[in-house]
DNA sequence: GCCCTTGTTACGCC
DNA sequence: AGGCGTAACAAGGG
């Protein structure tokens, strides 16, 4: 599913969209708001960012914000910035392009989403996300979790507290950094909090360059098999943590 | 054919 | 008041 490792792929898939001109757009008008066709007809982009899950395209005009929910995939002139998306449909079928951008070069910039969970928006409001995941820094991170009392796991998911962070990174970033998911932020030591930023700092890229959220020690097949911990043997526990399944090892996991 | 999956929001509770 | 937990949502796939 599209995390903040995701959405970064798509950004650089989106940079190839600058300096293009906007012919046409077909959307699914339930998803974005009423005047979004006419605000980016005959836009010229300008620029691809990205804060956590959120891209950005800016134009001559307004902002374009592309969000893409669980299964949302963003495909440029027909190359799809990830072509086996974890959790997504097996097909790039038409039926589920949710907004087409015809550029006046013969280009189209489509998001594919079977499941209609992605939203469009013009100027999109940044404000109330966190950080970045990429951009957090310890003592940002610090203060974060110290003025939470609920679980480690629920206040790493929080978009308001950092943006970026889906299901499976949050999960892998604990494992790495030896936290219990069920643990309440504001316990979290100095110590600890290190050992989570510096988990950050070295796994995200790393993951990022290995092609996704997927692609760590808890990948979704050692999420449903469920062999032994990699790290010293003992099983992995499952269960439903700040509202989502959760896989850790109760072990080395404190 | 039931049930799992996810990100976000709405809502009820304490 | 406001933080927290949970249900609901869509729909493909196992």
């Amino acid at each position: 599913m599209p995390e903040g490792l995701e959405v970064e792929l798509y950004r650089r898939t989106a940079v190839g969209a600058i300096g293009r001109a906007v012919a046409r757009v077909v959307v699914d008008g339930s998803l974005a708001p009423p005047d979004f066709a006419d605000a980016v007809t005959a836009r010229v982009f300008t620029s691809a960012d990205r804060v956590g899950k959120l891209l950005l395209l800016g134009t001559d005009g307004p902002t374009v914000g592309l969000h893409f929910g669980m299964t949302g995939r963003l495909v440029l002139d027909g190359t799809a910035a990830i072509e086996r998306l974890e959790y997504g449909g097996r097909r790039d079928d038409e039926r589920w392009d949710r907004l087409r951008i015809e550029l006046t070069d013969g280009g189209v910039l489509r998001v594919n989403d079977p499941r209609r969970w992605a939203r469009f928006s013009i100027d999109p409001d940044v404000v109330p996300l966190g950080p970045d995941l990429f951009d957090v820094t310890r003592a940002q991170l610090r203060a974060v979790l110290r003025r939470r009392r609920t679980t480690l796991k629920a206040v790493l998911l929080d978009q308001h507290a950092i943006a970026g962070l889906g299901n499976m990174l949050v999960d892998e970033l604990l494992w790495h950094s030896g936290l219990d998911p069920r643990r309440i932020a504001n316990t979290v030591t100095t110590r600890q909090v290190v050992r989570l930023h510096a988990a950050m700092a070295e796994h995200l890229p790393a993951m990022l360059e290995r092609g996704g959220s997927h692609t760590g020690v808890l990948s979704p097949d050692v999420r449903s098999s469920r062999p032994p911990c990699p790290r010293d043997g003992r099983p992995l526990q499952v269960a439903t943590v700040g509202g989502r399944t959760s896989v850790w090892c109760a072990y080395h996991q404190r």
